[in-house]
RNA sequence: GGAAGAGUGCCCGGAAUUGGUAACGGACCGCUCUCGAAAAGCGGCGCGCGCAAGCGCUUGUGGGUUCGAGUCCCACCUCUUCCGCCA
């Protein structure tokens, strides 16, 4: 959410940030609700300034024959508060509906472009894996190594469904343990959060109103998440952060759901797409200054590239483009590890930056040194997803002999530096 | 799921004639005093409009009754206690 004195105020800055975005909302239609709304209240406001006064009038005055009199006038004026109050009404939803659209500005910095192809490479790490035998893909390896289940995954639960079975259950755990290990030495607080949230949180995340196909509902219009992000800020809304506790830093795990709603032909296979994962995320709520949110949007990125590095896996960051970040993300980075098979970097992670956007929607201040209440700046990363992370790391490490090499800070979470055949 | 009670300002505590327009205290910030601090005193301490004076909004949420609602009515949310169910 923008304040609506900023979007009046920069009106040209914001068009532009929404056509960076790809994102189509009518702004001047909403300087134009916006004109009616301030024109009503204020209209409206007067009269109640009326109202309240004569109201202290009638308070004290003794006199019947005075008091009618007055309460008699007051009947007419609260007639016209209520039609004001009736024009409002739809003024006031379809300027919400508006403002909830409108998008965060996004960094100098961000390349402009359509989609994923326009993202910019900034960096790669390690040499894409050569084969001296013909490589398999992790669907094949998995199955083949009892690691998976796929017939059966779909069997239960339909398209996308999997099982993870034997070692894949296993390299999960160990996956999770030595993450947790890795990142908690960073200095992060380890959450688990609820999965199942009111609505409030998705529209303060910026999930809501545009995902609204992406994400799974229940009987009680309650919503699965998609990231843990979601539960991580709505545990800080409505809240006054104390300025010495920032920045916070929470390495959250939760399962995660995607409908998916809009890929239905894409990533059929496998685990690159599914409808339930689980994923280790770092969130961060620092004070408002854009050099300290930079600082740290730098940090996640780095932590979840040495995280990869740590593994061994080759990988690259990219820039987003405009057409490829969120509504409220600022700048976002992507990590892709390799995946030989399909010849491709594919996405493990997202870092990316709100400023205000996220906290002012969800209402999280804390105190400055003036003793003022600011917004805080949030942030949040992928830590790491599992099981999506399996594929590049076991088409990545498979051998001559349909064995799986376990990488090293792997191996004493998994008793074992290899995946063989059971 | 059933029954009873409760929810007050950025935070904590805590009042408001059984309808008259949110006291007060603490914490916190600033200033005065002080070599410095404590104490004390003064001011500030939620959101919006306005250059300002000032005005409007804010008692869990949303409605309703009323000239006027923290107070009365309805729905919902949350908490507490009891019953039921349960990994």
């Amino acid at each position: 959410m923008l304040d609506i004195k900023f979007i009046r105020e920069n009106l040209e800055i914001v068009k532009q940030a929404a056509q960076k975005k790809r994102i189509d909302v009518d702004l001047d239609r909403l300087m134009a609700v916006d004109d009616t709304r301030r024109e009503i209240m204020a209209r409206m406001e007067e009269r109640k300034a009326e109202q309240n006064r004569v109201s202290k009038e009638i308070a004290a005055a003794g006199d019947d024959a005075k008091r009618q009199q007055l309460i008699t006038e007051m009947q007419g004026l609260k007639a016209e508060i209520g039609k004001d109050e009736d024009s409002l009404g739809p003024v006031m939803e379809e300027w919400q509906a508006l403002m909830l659209q409108v998008p965060n500005i996004p960094d100098m910095s961000v390349p402009d472009g359509e989609s994923d192809e326009d993202n910019q490479e900034m960096k790669s790490w390690g040499d894409r894996t050569k084969f001296d035998f013909a490589p398999k893909d992790h669907v094949e390896i998995m199955t083949a190594l009892g690691m998976a289940d796929f017939e059966r995954g779909v069997k239960v639960h339909g398209f996308r469904g999997y099982y993870l079975t034997g070692a894949g259950a296993r390299l999960s755990w160990a996956i999770w343990n030595y993450a947790q290990e890795f990142f908690l030495a960073k200095g992060f607080d380890p959450m688990i959060v609820p999965a199942i949230v009111r609505k409030s949180n998705l529209y303060g995340t910026g999930h809501l109103p545009n995902e609204a196909e992406d994400v799974y509902k229940t009987q009680d219009e309650d919503y699965l998440i998609g990231t843990s992000e979601v539960s991580v800020m709505g545990y800080y809304g409505d809240e006054v952060l104390d300025k010495t506790q920032l920045p916070i830093k929470k390495l959250a795990f939760s399962p995660c759901f995607r409908r998916e709603a809009g890929s239905h032909g894409k990533d059929t296979k496998g685990l690159i797409r599914v409808h339930e994962f689980f994923k280790i995320e770092q969130v961060i709520l620092c004070e408002a200054s854009h050099e300290e949110s930079v600082k740290w949007h730098e940090w996640i990125n780095r932590n979840t590239e040495e995280f990869i590095e740590s593994l061994g896996i080759p990988y690259r960051t990219v820039l987003n483009c405009g057409g490829d970040i969120g509504q409220g993300q600022v700048k976002k980075y992507d990590i892709e590890l390799w995946v030989p098979m399909e010849e491709k970097y594919r996405e493990i992670s997202s870092a990316s930056y709100f400023h205000d956007f996220q906290t002012r929607r969800f209402n999280t201040r804390y105190r400055d040194d003036e003793g003022k209440l600011r917004y805080a700046h949030s942030l949040n990363c992928t830590a790491i997803p599992t099981p999506r992370i399996l594929v590049s790391l076991i088409e990545n490490f498979q051998q001559a002999d349909g064995s799986v090499r376990v990488p090293a800070p792997l191996q004493k979470y998994l008793g074992s530096d290899v995946i063989s055949a059971p």
